[in-house]
DNA sequence: TATGAATGAGCTTTCATTCAT
DNA sequence: GATGAATGAAAGCTCATTCAT
């Protein structure tokens, strides 16, 4: 088999364990047995445990990462909203589309050991950033509101972890992903308080 | 030395080593090196290794909850707001003033196993609950806005959730944590929405 | 037991099997095996495979250094002569009482690895600077006749290894050990040549 | 490629690889990345990794025979004394020359396993057989003084495998090896004692 | 209660060797 | 003949846990 296939192979299987046990509880026996190769060919391939398992991240964040568009402000480009929209959908539909790999990501990830937290965190960071970004542009339009960006930013992203964290704890999927999605941003963008109840700054 | 001094006191150690090094990259070895205890020791007080971490995240959650006050509506009862404040408030001072046991609830206890993943989850699930059950006061008082209750509740804890994470990322505080936490709420609260853009639905 | 002990027992049984099967032959399951005690045991004592036999060899060669006296030139002091040949026969002595070490010494030891290598090598190279020592004593009373001594040095100390290595390669020991050492010595010290047959240079 | 010259190619490759890093140390994967082919051509061409080593040693072996010579005692053959620093001379010029292949036959080829051992004794059997011979014929014709013949080749021999030994730990040639292979022989030939020390025995 | 030596299951990893292409 | 992916036995080693003192 070509080597780029049983890699592929291996990966896939690997998806699957580490979605089903977790990192920790997964050896590489269960791998290989699942994949079912012989214990050279798995580190014919790969380092260690820890490196199938970084391939497997570093994939899932790329594609992840292709979802996401800087937001543009220019003439005759579509509204700041709709383009923030886009990405949260785009996001939210390759998260739920590969919902190991997402379970991977958001509950296994962390705790690995600190290298590999410090990927994660970077990720993450990256994301703030551009969520920052978006939340600028919209500021410079006068369609977000004056507030700390930063803190906003984390509002978006904490409110999608954690609701991704929720469905994933229970092991089962929303009941409309994208629904859920367009929610969240509405409940963000909206704010809770009821009109009339004036905002403390804004 | 006394039972119950000797327990705390490897519970002691044992959060300093757990929230440097990680829980799997923990080993017995190293709590009772840093508690200058012998192995067995350990065993006379603890069941195992995961014994210790489970006692030490149930005595911070105990804590934890402890500063939690249900929402009362009530004539004479303080401004459903101010509760709810109240009880950020709290709970952020708890965290922040044990950062050690926060890094580990926050950042280690995912994927220890499936048992403690279900712990972790229906703490979560509680908080949830509890932050839900203010919302629909809110509701009631006309404080709140019609919305997805669950969903909300959602989004305020995974606010705060993704400011720690990203301040304990980072092995830094955030500059001033209290006024953190009402800049949360104030955002969540009032949206991102600049005034004049009306709200899909509400 | 007492750990010395334990590590006294782990260390003669090694000495054992190293001798019987050769270092790279020999498995840590082949030592536990023969001690009878279990894989942990032995890494709680030994580093690794390496760490054993490096002990065995060093407290080997600190045994023979033992034997190894200075000569000593000084009025009232015993005849040089006589104190070579009792370092010789002090030596053949212990190497011969303790044949499975000076197999493993002889026969063993090099090509362990790099670092091994140098360690035996700077043991032979302490036992030729003493010889070459004794040697320039005896030139300086007269005794032993002009010559490089560095050479002299290792016509004696190779031809006690060869002998060694002799009866090692036919796990047998010489009929008379402490003959077979003083024939070496009237050999070396009284050349080939039959009287009369002049010296090239002397 | 010839089969033959392929061959010959691995066993140049393995010959510089076993001499650098040790039999033991030196993989099979070493070899073929040194010799730049494929693992399975290698195993087209030799048994296993032991067989190239034999028959470096073999090949080697075989040459150094043919540079050693029966002492001829007849009318009109050389001066004894002549053929044997002949022997010796002829000998260590191969032994410079492919210094390679005496390091790993001096300081790599015991240890391997007891074939091997064996083969290895075997060798310095023959050569001790044959410098014993010559030695034997020196006492027929007078020149070589009454002794114990056996002993006295080990003397010779040991000689000359410690001064190797000597430079091949040090990694470095002798400053001029035949004049070294000489005086070995002048030094084993005429003994250490000064003239006027009378021999024991002889 | 405290100790720390002993245990052994089970992990990761290597590498000589085979075999389908 | 040549290739290199695949194999799997067996090695080294760790570490949570037990137990005799």
């Amino acid at each position: 088999m070509r080597s780029s296939l049983r890699q592929k192979q291996i990966l896939e299987c690997s998806r699957k364990v580490f979605a089903t046990k977790g990192y920790h509880a997964t050896s590489v026996s269960d791998i290989i047995r699942e994949a079912r190769v012989a214990r050279g060919t798995f580190y014919r391939h790969f380092k260690d445990k820890r490196d199938v398992f970084d391939k497997l991240i570093d994939g899932f964040v790329a594609t992840l990462e292709l979802d996401l568009r800087r937001v543009v402000v220019a003439p005759g480009a579509p509204p700041v909203l709709d383009q923030m929209l886009g990405n949260v959908t785009r996001i939210l539909h390759t998260l739920f589309e590969h919902s190991d790999l997402t379970r991977i990501l958001i509950r296994e990830a962390l705790g690995i050991d600190q290298a590999f937290d410090k990927k994660i965190d970077e990720f993450y960071g990256r994301l703030l950033s551009l969520i920052q970004l978006s939340l600028l542009h919209g500021q410079e339009m006068g369609i977000v509101r004056k507030c700390d960006t930063q803190l906003a930013a984390m509002v978006v992203l904490g409110s999608v972890r954690q609701v991704l964290d929720f469905y994933l704890g229970q092991r089962r999927q929303p009941p409309n992903p994208m629904k859920v999605g367009r929610e969240i941003l509405d409940l963000v963008a909206g704010g809770l308080f009821a009109p009339g109840y004036a905002r403390r700054s804004g």
